[in-house]
DNA sequence: CGTTAGCACTCTCGGCCATAGAGTGCTAAC
DNA sequence: GTTAGCACTCTATGGCCGAGAGTGCTAACG
């Protein structure tokens, strides 16, 4: 049951165990009243508030059974049993329920985004913020890019300072800048001084040449043009080329808090791990390849990150924006112990939810 | 001594205490003593660390004495003195040494600027991950705006899907845009088709009437364009308004780990108040008029915030950026146990620096 | 008269021990 | 196959004690 829209995992649990229905319903149990309180739970607490129809001593032989099959484990002799990562894992994959947001929810955040016109900006920073509070995890999200950024429209600017500043609207409708290199100018205008006009005609030229190219196209013509166009497409094709794939520079975070504050993070060191990991989101850029795969909800689960860091924590992440169009990532980061019912179609949501704000807006204008 | 120098403070001392050369020497070996290792210091102790010429008796008559000016507190009786907030703000004023930064640290802070080509962006996260680093403090770095944004270039750009883009590049040459309303175009498009030739032409007229105005001044000749270029007008100094003054929404910060650190915030609940301030920086806000009055570093210690819940927190904030051009702010927060000696001079030095990065190279070019 | 030594007092901290409680695993009976 | 019972283990808690640090006061000293 709820098996049609289950989330892409990593490790497709290779040697898939089959267990009784007992087992399986001892081992969601534990974890979900593990997720709930933080203390490792024991048979005959769960039997008292799981309502399960057998006794404690039932459940401590699947206990043990789970135990052997690696997805309980133990902190010590006489205390409760703490699911593993893989039992994580299997709970994930086939024992959660419910895999889709409550309607009532949907529409709240919805309504957040419908608020006001917002900037690119604003938008992300709603979308953490909203990830963050109704997960009660870390969250992230990185702005979206064109997967392959297309030339739109270069402008170039004379600064009080005789300095030049060559504007590039991306197809997608993104704005960057960047300055052009004052010593080839100089040289330049030895020969003959550039004006503004000089610039401008720059800029038509290549406006009616390379309008929707990538950067590799625009490389390709850059000696077709006059001294001074032919470095503005250079410089263009430079931008266009740091604009290309996941951006993982301007992320926005939020919900850092959340995560401090969890048991199992409140003492000291695995604390500092998890900040630094979070503080310039480069673990991102490790998994990009991994998070980009399909299109759906990527779990990882401790131990199966490959950042060695995180082996404490678990992603929730996916992917955003129409393919070939735009492309960014949106999830949290919390304990292994997440909520990952809550989390997964939180995180589904919203990707969708962004997904169709990249698409039809470039988020720049109110949305209902 | 050391004098000369002094950070520009908040409620400068009312009623100046006449202390004796003892009692201002023992304060500032109880201030240095317990910023360094964040244990209540007994007069013992202090008498063999710092070589005073006097017993611990005389120390602690002395003690007594400062603690009855309010200068020192006492955790429990058997337990060494603290500095009171009153403590730390005469150690600031006057008794801390050494106020500039050495002039190594200068050049390896120059050095890290000087590297490579980086965007307005790339500084500031620089710049707070350099205060972060140096004063093991959290970091907060505010991006530079004009104090009176003006008016630069504006230009027009019509994306895939029948949207308009307007690019507006201030006259410092920072970069804003903003899509033009869509009902609005709709409309005025029912009279006779828009098309980029239109939009050209009103940019053109713009950008001969409009240069170096301010907001105000925009507005003021809104009326004299034809209903196109009117209707950009209007959007250009909606932009310029929400360029003036200093921009507290998209703020750097760096090193939050570092102040989690701290034995005083290792427990508990100070530290989600002081994360929950950190992570919109929006206490900057309401600290903008206090810290840009004049040119100084400010220092805030614990209680004289008026924000509650940064009473356990100090500041040491300074305003950058030439007068009547751009503005920004930077500066470190940590515990009121806060190496002010190395604080100040560091927040100082790269105010400084930033003012010149901003003054001459609207820091997108290498510096050296 | 300021400074110092001495001393009684206070409070914290760490270690130690005993107890209570939770949980287990095993075994024998149902 | 399930369950009750039981012995066992380990943690957490609280009380107790002694060591140590630090204080404030007082009396003596130069």
């Amino acid at each position: 049951m709820a098996e049609e829209h289950s989330p892409t995992t990593e490790p497709r649990s290779s040697r898939r165990v089959e267990l009784t229905e007992r087992q399986r319903s001892v081992l969601r149990a534990v974890v979900e009243d593990y997720v709930l309180t933080a203390v490792p739970v024991g048979s005959k607490a769960l039997v008292e508030r799981y309502g399960l129809q057998v006794s404690p001593a039932t459940v401590r032989s699947a206990m043990a059974e789970l135990e052997t099959l690696g997805l309980l484990s133990h902190p010590h002799t006489s205390a409760g049993r703490v699911p593993s990562d893989l039992g994580y894992r299997l709970y994930v994959e086939s024992l959660m329920r419910e895999t889709a947001l409550d309607r009532t929810d949907e529409l709240m955040i919805r309504h957040q985004f419908s608020q006001v016109q917002l900037t690119s900006d604003q938008v992300l920073r709603l979308a953490a913020s909203i990830l963050a509070a109704s997960t009660r995890s870390a969250a992230v999200v990185t702005p979206a890019r064109s997967r392959r950024a297309r030339y739109g429209h270069v402008q170039l600017v004379e600064l009080a300072d005789q300095a030049r500043l060559c504007v590039l609207v991306l197809a997608d409708g993104k704005v960057v800048q960047r300055r052009l290199d004052r010593g080839f100018l100089d040289r330049l205008a030895q020969a003959t001084p550039i004006g503004q006009a000089d610039l401008d005609q720059a800029a038509a030229t290549l406006n009616v040449e390379l309008p929707n190219l990538s950067a590799p196209q625009v490389r390709r013509k850059i000696t077709r043009f006059a001294p001074l166009a032919a470095h503005v497409a250079e410089v263009a094709s430079q931008m266009l080329e740091e604009s290309d794939g996941v951006n993982v520079e301007e992320v926005f975070t939020d919900g850092i808090a959340n995560v401090l504050e969890q048991p199992e993070f409140a003492h000291s060191a695995k604390l500092r791990g998890v900040l630094e990991v979070l503080r310039r989101s480069d673990f991102l850029e490790q998994l990009v390849p991994v998070l980009t795969r399909g299109e759906g909800v990527h779990v990882i689960i401790g131990h199966e990150n490959q950042i060695e860091t995180m082996h404490e924590v678990s992603l929730v992440f996916a992917p955003y924006g129409a393919r070939d169009r735009a492309l960014g990532l949106l999830g949290v980061l919390g304990p292994t112990r997440m909520p990952y019912p809550r989390a997964i179609p939180t995180v589904r949501y919203l990707a969708a939810l962004m997904n169709e704000l990249v698409t039809t807006e470039h988020y720049s204008e109110s949305h209902d």
